[in-house]
DNA sequence: ATAAATTTGGAATATAAATTCCGAATTGAC
DNA sequence: GTCAATTCGGAATTTATATTCCAAATTTAT
């Protein structure tokens, strides 16, 4: 159980807080203690992956001297000082799913805020982790593709079909030619049919996909018409016939993918787009 | 065992070949063992820190599948497989803060990525923001508003159109009545004329204001229908004529705003009057 | 349509890891 | 230097986790 001196007081809830106690307020910890809280802060990552052994192994002291560790800061034992470092190497926020279910859990004091901090905390860590896995290339070369393009044809159903409306606004503003694919009078494979290879598409489909984001994204890649997509796995039928594909790993909350990630990309995307022809205007080869 | 047919191929070493292995090869994987490693290769960092049973629960498939999987790829067992994922996030330490003031520092590199960055960071802080700024007793009135009505009168323009595109699909997946006052044939006062008081009408509108939704937004109001607005300004017109509005700053970049903050509100709306129908239904007053 | 082969779920088992506990060693007080 | 309190090492125990195995279900081949 933990140390009875610490009474009350909460562990340290981050790697940073935890780190803040030792060197700040000058803890008096004993020998070993010492040598292993040392040694933890030192190689954070080795206490994430490494188990109680190994880690006790490379610090030079014994397991349960790092059951002392961390009872001494209030937690309930090693597995529980470790969920620290290892969220400070996972990209969502610290403890996400702990705090939901501390929520849920709490009875249902709230159960409002906890969908409100479910769903602003899933568009948090898409965000993060988006903008982490996202590669600069990849982005710079799907504005190329789709600057040089004559007419932009947006592909999206369902779900994905108000970011090719968020889309379509955007480049009537920045006087971006485009054609939605996704009208309501089904004559969608009529227009696909009008797109030629100095054209481009740029496709937004998620899991489950929708079979004629699909049937279109088809049609275009047959007629030469190059093709960026913008999907959730590699495992997308959408992925294989693409000229570049992003993948977009949008947490969901509730079963329910909140597309804020996915908005910020298209955003990026059309303003890119805008850039790259008034460059191309100024300077043309 | 590893897999008799994997004989003598030694398994990917990191995640990357994994990946490629996985993606390109075409690997034909039975149904569960496809939905395990599609699981896997979306959600790298779970494997990392799960265990095979909250993994497996994650995946919606078997612990033992897990096992499977791994020994698919000639890995001795889930354990081995894992440690892929573990060194993939080995090597790339540098905690979340860190990262972020890296790419900050990288400032004008290359042009593509400081749009990039731009638009997520606008999304980031926009998204911070607003969660702190928000009053969970207005999202709960929002939700007994809304919840309470028979059906929700949707009206957005232009920019913000998207959103209500968004929230009909989320509204018609929960079975949630509703009614788009955004028709392309100019019949939209005459849809609103149908609203009665005990409809409701969720208006979002930002700066500049397009003058229909003040207009639709007014008469509803006239008729007696109570109003959610989601708007950027306690100067929006619509918040006068509001039971209940929210004020959402959505940080902009070049000009434009990403609106990843309202589609985080919401979704969270959409699944908080989902639950509160539910709620409602099952213990009626 | 039928049989054979493959795949799957889930319980049973084996393995690994964390935690506890107690005697020994060390430290600190007087 | 002696005694009491604290700290420590390491074996024993408990708990968690991975793995195996088999019957049932599904798919594939004939």
């Amino acid at each position: 159980m933990p140390d009875i001196s610490e009474t009350g007081a909460l562990p340290p809830a981050d790697f940073e807080s935890l780190k803040a106690q030792v060197v700040g307020n000058h803890v008096k910890l004993p020998k070993r203690l010492k040598q292993a809280a040392a040694y933890a802060l030192d190689n954070p990552d080795e206490i994430a992956f490494g188990t109680a052994a190994s880690i006790a192994q490379a610090a030079s002291v014994q397991p349960s001297t790092l059951v002392r560790l961390a009872h001494q800061f209030g937690y309930e034992g090693f597995s529980h000082f470790q969920t620290i470092f290892k969220e400070r190497l996972r990209l969502r926020t610290p403890s996400y799913e702990e705090r939901l279910t501390q929520i849920e859990k709490s009875g249902d004091a709230a159960p409002e805020a906890a969908l409100l901090h479910g769903f602003f905390g899933a568009a948090r860590s898409s965000i993060i982790k988006m903008e982490e896995a996202i590669r600069e290339e990849d982005f710079k070369r799907a504005i190329e593709v789709l600057g040089a393009a004559d007419t932009i044809y947006l592909i999206a159903k369902r779900r994905s079909y108000s970011l090719t409306a968020h889309l379509a606004y955007a480049f009537s503003k920045l006087g971006i030619r485009h054609q939605m694919v996704a009208s309501t009078n089904g004559v969608d494979m009529e227009t696909v049919q009008f797109a030629r290879p100095s054209d481009a598409a740029l496709a937004i489909s998620f899991s489950p996909y929708a079979a004629e984001s699909l049937e279109h994204a088809r049609a275009l890649h047959a007629q030469g018409v190059p093709l960026v997509s913008i999907t959730d796995s590699a495992f997308s039928p959408l992925a294989s016939i693409s000229t570049l594909w992003f993948e977009v790993a949008e947490a969901d909350f509730a079963g329910f993918r909140s597309l804020s990630a996915s908005m910020a990309l298209t955003m990026a995307l059309s303003v890119g787009i805008a850039e790259y022809r008034r460059h191309q205007q100024n300077e043309p080869e």
